[in-house]
DNA sequence: TAGACAGGAA
DNA sequence: TGAAATCCTGTCTA
């Protein structure tokens, strides 16, 4: 047995890892453990993470074997690996390239390579599979043709069946397009792509090799996920669609293209409800490509995919890739494609979608390293725990489930709070945000500060920022706009007073918006209704940022 | 041609 | 679990 420091994680024979938090060893075991496993649980004393065919098939697809995995945790173990785990790392993560997507000699089909006889036979016995399957021996390789267009969705269903398909069948390159990224940028001045942005790009892109080219970029709001998307555009030089989640987003990637890289304005397409440009950098929306005019009929947008030879298509925030684009998705596997996203979490649980059709994570890097090397603020985050007031419990006692959340979130006593926290900081730009519209028009009042809602006209919207980016106004209240407005203005203190139910994603969006100002230090409060339903949402919140090694500091207040 | 607004969708 | 925000299209007005 190992000493008793430095060895925090007990690893279960269920497949958890607990890792205790007061162990010296415990940042050096996240950083590691966190590459192949996901933070299930994070209470004070002992995290719960857990293996996952998922999280250990990225890991394999980053290169990371069950060799490096077992030595990892037999490094920072405290009792030995149980066996059925040690069978299940080496199982799972060999499963991981047991069965390859490679070129045929005949036109318009792959070969799918299985050198198991055991199976193929089980492929051919599966009912949803065998349908795609031709038997074939390329050589003295045993295997099965698949159709060109099948390819998506033979890696899906075989994902289904617990057999990730490592693809190395070649990728067409697109229309070529020159793009050269500047040094010297027309507003900012000079302009470098920072060494763990290109880190990313290369991991990508991984200089031509078969089995790169296509997969998914994890990283921070604010860390610069656009420009590791330049940077691949220049990598690649093609043609290049880009689908983001809201008409912001597009003007912003415009913006930034025009900004940073050689393309002018008539090379740059904006394909949105205004406008429908196609162009040989085509900036789009989702939801755009999922309108249609009725529920019987097919998506009249998704010909945008086809309308030109785009060579890269970047899914930005894939987190949020509706569910239809996927099956187009399926079917344009022979093109790049850069997922960008903060978090692969997905509340819908298509992760393995992501993995089969987007394509693997690729790199991702820990916020709390870009926050030592000065990338992004440090934050602290507190979450506060107030009483509800007497005369509310009762009614609190007696509400359904919803009814409680809401009760809990909509706290008078929050108002106070905020007060002191924004009494506390008065040199800071703050941001309060909250979920109900009712609670935000109280609060906005009772701090007399401007409140901005989905309602609010633009030109408004404009006049507000304006004042808060220029420091004439120091507090702003916003409801969930928050949480897709890029064009909000950056602040250093965020003052939560409620959420949605238990959102990891929102979480991380929110905190994601005071980190930019990276030369002061981020303050994150999130005010919390003690011993309410609140308290458990607020936990699964917390758990993303727990995870990239936040710690939250809890306290009782009283007003 | 631009805007404002209503209605539906996910 | 529910509320809120967004986006798209179509229509009307100037």
């Amino acid at each position: 047995m190992a000493t008793a420091s430095g060895t925090p994680v007990i690893i279960q024979s269920d497949g958890s890892l607990l890792v205790d938090v007061h162990d010296p060893g415990f940042d050096a075991a996240r950083a590691e453990i966190s590459a192949f496993a996901e933070l299930e649980k994070s209470p004070e004393h002992m995290h719960t993470y857990r293996l996952s065919p998922l999280s250990l098939w990225n890991a394999a697809s980053a290169g990371i074997g069950s060799d490096q995995i077992l030595q990892i945790l037999a490094d920072h173990g405290r009792f030995e690996v149980p066996d059925n785990i040690r069978f299940f790392i080496t199982d799972t993560i060999a499963r991981f390239g047991t069965i390859c997507l490679l070129s045929s000699p005949r036109e318009r089909q792959l070969f799918l390579d299985v050198p198991d006889s055991t199976i193929r036979q089980e492929l051919m016995s599966s009912k949803r599979v065998s349908r795609f399957l031709i038997p074939f021996d390329m050589g003295d390789r045993a295997g099965f043709l698949v159709e060109l267009y099948d390819r998506g969705t033979i890696k899906q269903e075989l994902m289904e069946l617990g057999y990730p398909v490592k693809d190395e069948a070649p990728l067409v390159d697109g229309e070529p397009l020159p793009v050269t990224l500047r040094q010297q940028t027309l507003a900012n001045g000079e302009f470098h792509v920072r060494d763990y942005q290109l880190e990313a790009a290369s991991a990508f892109h991984g200089t031509g090799r078969p089995g790169t080219g296509f997969g998914t970029v994890v990283m921070p709001c604010g860390a610069g996920k656009t420009a590791v998307g330049m940077k691949v555009m220049e990598i690649v030089s093609a043609n290049t669609l880009i689908l983001t989640t809201n008409v912001a987003a597009v003007h912003q990637w415009i913006d930034e293209l025009l900004d940073k890289t050689e393309l002018t304005a008539e090379e740059i397409g904006e394909y949105t409800g205004d406008r429908k440009e196609i162009r040989p950098v085509t900036i789009a929306t989702y939801q755009i490509l999922v309108w249609r005019p009725d529920k019987e009929q097919d998506f009249p947008h998704f010909k945008l995919f086809g309308e030109r030879k785009w060579g890269l298509i970047i899914y930005d925030e894939v987190h949020l890739l509706p569910a239809p684009v996927f099956r187009v998705t399926a079917e344009i596997q022979a093109v790049r494609r850069l997922g960008l996203t903060a978090t692969l979490v997905r509340e819908d649980g298509r992760q393995a979608d992501v993995f089969s059709l987007v394509g693997p994570k690729r790199y991702d890097v820990p916020w709390k390293e870009l926050e030592a090397k000065g990338w992004i603020a440090e934050a602290n985050c507190y979450e506060i725990r107030i009483d509800l007031p007497e005369e509310l419990k009762v009614g609190y006692a007696v509400a359904d489930k919803r009814g409680k959340f809401r009760i809990a979130s909509e706290n008078p006593r929050k108002t106070d709070i905020a007060r002191q926290i924004i009494a506390n900081h008065r040199e800071d730009s703050i941001m309060v945000i909250g979920q109900y519209l009712n609670q935000l028009d109280e609060l906005a009042e009772a701090l007399s500060a401007p409140l901005i809602t989905g309602k609010t006209p633009n030109p408004e919207r404009e006049r507000i920022y304006g004042a808060f980016r220029s420091g004439d106004v120091k507090v702003i209240v916003v409801s969930k706009v928050a949480n897709f407005a890029i064009d909000l203005p950056d602040a250093s203190v965020a003052i939560q007073v409620s959420g949605t139910f238990g959102s990891r994603q929102e979480e991380a969006q929110r905190l994601g918006r005071i980190l930019r100002p990276k030369e002061k230090n981020a303050f994150f409060y999130s005010v919390i209704s003690r011993y309410t339903t609140e308290e458990t949402f607020a936990a699964n919140r917390q758990k993303f940022l727990t995870e990239q090694g936040y710690k939250y500091h809890i306290e009782l207040w009283d007003s």
